[in-house]
DNA sequence: ATTAGGG
DNA sequence: CCCTAAT
């Protein structure tokens, strides 16, 4: 979270604001540590060398980081430039990027094309895989948490690292014209002049700058970075890797681009579109790529309509989730929070707290806590948090929110007795909205107070909703026993959040029925679902509890079902069915309101609507 | 701790 | 999936 820089002790020094306004003069750089000779340039500017730490604070660096950047300045020729430039982009993607195979994957695909620039420019690029990343990963966090703006570090403007700042250019400025960067260029071979006609064609703005080691390592530069944004040139429809407009992506801010680089590249580097042979010839392909695959084939399925949207839509939680809490609190009283401090207020004197239902008081109890301490001016504000589970383990769905800024919120509300609707509610959506959202298409919020661990909680969340459908063979077990749990940063734990069934689970849910018989799912769960630690027994039952209602609804409602059920999942196939169906029946579970209407001899009957053995469709 | 059912 | 009640 530091970065080095180096800053001007002197108020005079002219600052390089990284666009405009070059003087002509060597622009700001580290150099002038490390010049050991200053005769040929007096300049009265002392530069000293300082980090830039989480807060955007100045602090004096120590003897050892300026070792590190001397080392690194030691020659400051253009290739060496090029490098530098890159390692914090590429060491930024391991961080925009939820997993680490996306990382590589993504990287991948980005070096080639950059090495292509690098080619064309006679230069030699390091591999992004080879790049030592001391330095970089500073700044990578540095800009995660302060993206696309220097404001966010104030005083260090003018100290912002030059690949730092020309990264802004890039995302910021208009469309570059590549026609002048066509074939081979040999920036060497150029005059200033010429120099400064690249620069307009790569950034697409004028120079005055006549240096021309400043002009070629900033055109090179931009020229790396620039086809490194070219790679984001991909969007996912109906299966399919598509080309996107470039000019479309040069305006995806840095974030954005990880986070799609990640995407794309995953389809990209697929080896083949059909998503069976994706899954099923190579052992290690992350089921996640082709469940991510196979929902956004569904989504488009879904609705013809969004074909061209590029990113997939967010599905906001269940109301339901979000609510929870508030749901028993809001009865009976105008406004929750009110409701919550007078079942306080009153459990003691009141009759009425006393005969209240335990659950109430329960939930009643745990934001009491944290309004006390608000109220007391403790300072500490505390999150508010998801009620607290029983039994199996569990985990707290929101998030943390950031800086206690809900609370503050309500509180004030309160005290305004603004009516309104629940602020909580209000705030656990924003808090949604912006921790489930997947990046590009919204503007990164980046809350002041988020660290690193927010931030990539975040990543898996996002993914997590790109996770889960798993195909019949596909590798499933794959350690995701971690993946519906997202341990939150209170300690907590995130609520599970709805995790697809499998076809193979399903498949073993029958066979487990099969063997063991339905109803034992604590049996069922330990002998045959020893893997997957996710699905608890009670998932199991309800799991099949759904099968049963799907084998049985299945055939009558054919008909008038045509375009009803989109099916959102993995549509079960018939075969399935029709085995639960017989096992259902075998065992005499089937409810009278499943099958086909007319509730004759029940239990017992087994031959009923066996018969009909055209049975599923699907 | 497990199960059955409702939401 | 979650939650509860009933075992």
């Amino acid at each position: 979270m530091e970065t080095v820089v180096s800053m001007e002790a002197n108020e005079e020094a002219k600052v390089e604001d990284g666009i405009a306004k070059e003087t002509g003069s060597e622009p700001v750089s580290l150099k002038h540590i490390s010049d050991p000779d200053p005769d040929p340039e007096p300049d009265p500017v002392v530069y000293k060398l300082v980090r830039v730490d989480g807060e955007g604070r100045l602090v004096p660096a120590t003897d050892e980081e300026v070792l590190v950047v001397e080392d690194l300045l030691e020659d400051e020729k253009p290739e060496h430039c090029a490098a530098e430039c890159e390692q914090p982009i590429e060491c930024i993607k391991t961080e925009g990027c939820p997993l680490q195979k996306n990382h590589v994957q993504s990287s991948e695909g980005i070096s080639s094309v950059q090495l292509d620039a690098a080619v064309d420019l006679g230069k030699k690029i390091i591999q992004p895989e080879e790049i030592p990343c001391q330095m970089a990963s500073a700044s990578a966090g540095n800009s995660i948490s302060q993206p696309m703006s220097a404001v966010g570090c104030p005083g260090s403007e003018g100290g912002l690292v030059e690949n730092w700042s020309s990264r802004t250019d890039l995302a910021t400025t208009g469309k570059p014209d590549f026609s002048k960067l066509k074939g081979e260029i040999c920036l060497d071979n150029l005059t200033v002049k010429e120099l400064q006609e690249t620069f307009r064609a790569t950034f697409g703005r004028e120079t005055f700058v006549k240096d021309k080691r400043w002009l070629k390592r900033r055109i090179s530069m931009g020229l790396t970075n620039s086809c490194d944004f070219s790679t984001t040139a991909f969007m996912i429809k109906d299966n399919e890797v598509l080309k996107k407009d470039k000019k479309e992506n040069r305006k995806k801010s840095a974030v954005y681009k990880d986070l799609v680089v990640g995407v794309a590249s995953e389809t990209a580097g697929g080896p083949t579109n059909g998503l069976n042979r994706l899954a099923d010839s190579n052992p290690n392909f992350d089921d996640r790529k082709t469940e991510s695959l196979l929902l956004e084939h569904d989504s488009v399925r879904e609705d013809p309509s969004l074909e061209q949207r590029t990113a997939k839509r967010v599905r906001k939680p269940t109301k339901r989730y979000i609510e929870e809490m508030s749901e028993e609190e809001s009865r009976g009283s105008s406004g929750r929070l009110v409701s919550v401090v007078k079942s306080f207020e009153h459990r003691q004197s009141c009759s009425k707290a006393c005969t209240m239902p335990v659950q109430n008081v329960r939930l009643a109890g745990r934001p009491m806590v944290t309004r006390q301490d608000s109220l007391g001016g403790s300072g500490v504000q505390v999150p508010y948090v998801s009620r607290v589970r029983k039994g199996r383990p569990r985990e707290n769905f929101m998030p943390f929110m950031p800086s206690g800024i809900g609370l503050a919120t309500r509180t004030v509300r309160r005290a305004l007795g603004e009516p309104g609707p629940a602020p909580q509610d209000e705030m656990q959506n924003e808090v949604l909205k912006s921790s489930l959202s997947p990046g590009w298409n919204q503007q990164p919020i980046a809350a002041a107070s988020e660290n690193d661990n927010h931030h990539l909680e975040r990543k898996e969340v996002e993914l997590e909703k790109y996770v889960e459908l798993k195909r019949m063979d596909s590798f499933e077990d794959n350690s995701d026993d971690n993946m519906g749990t997202v341990p939150a940063s209170s300690g907590g734990m995130r609520r599970k959040h709805h995790r697809p069934w499998s076809l193979t689970e399903v498949v073993k849910l029958v066979e487990g029925v099969a063997r063991y018989g339905a109803g034992r799912w604590s049996e069922i769960k330990r002998l045959a679902f020893a893997s997957y630690s996710y699905r608890t027994s009670v998932d199991l039952k309800d799991k099949w509890r759904n099968l049963l209602r799907a084998s049985f609804s299945q055939l009558p409602a054919e008909k008038g079902m045509h375009n009803a059920r989109k099916h959102a999942s993995i549509p079960i196939p018939a075969p399935i069915l029709l085995r639960v169906r017989e096992l259902a029946e075998m065992q005499a579970q089937v409810p009278a309101n499943f099958s086909s209407s007319k509730f004759t001899g029940q239990s017992g009957g087994s031959d009923r609507s066996v018969h009909e053995t055209r049975s599923g469709y699907l």
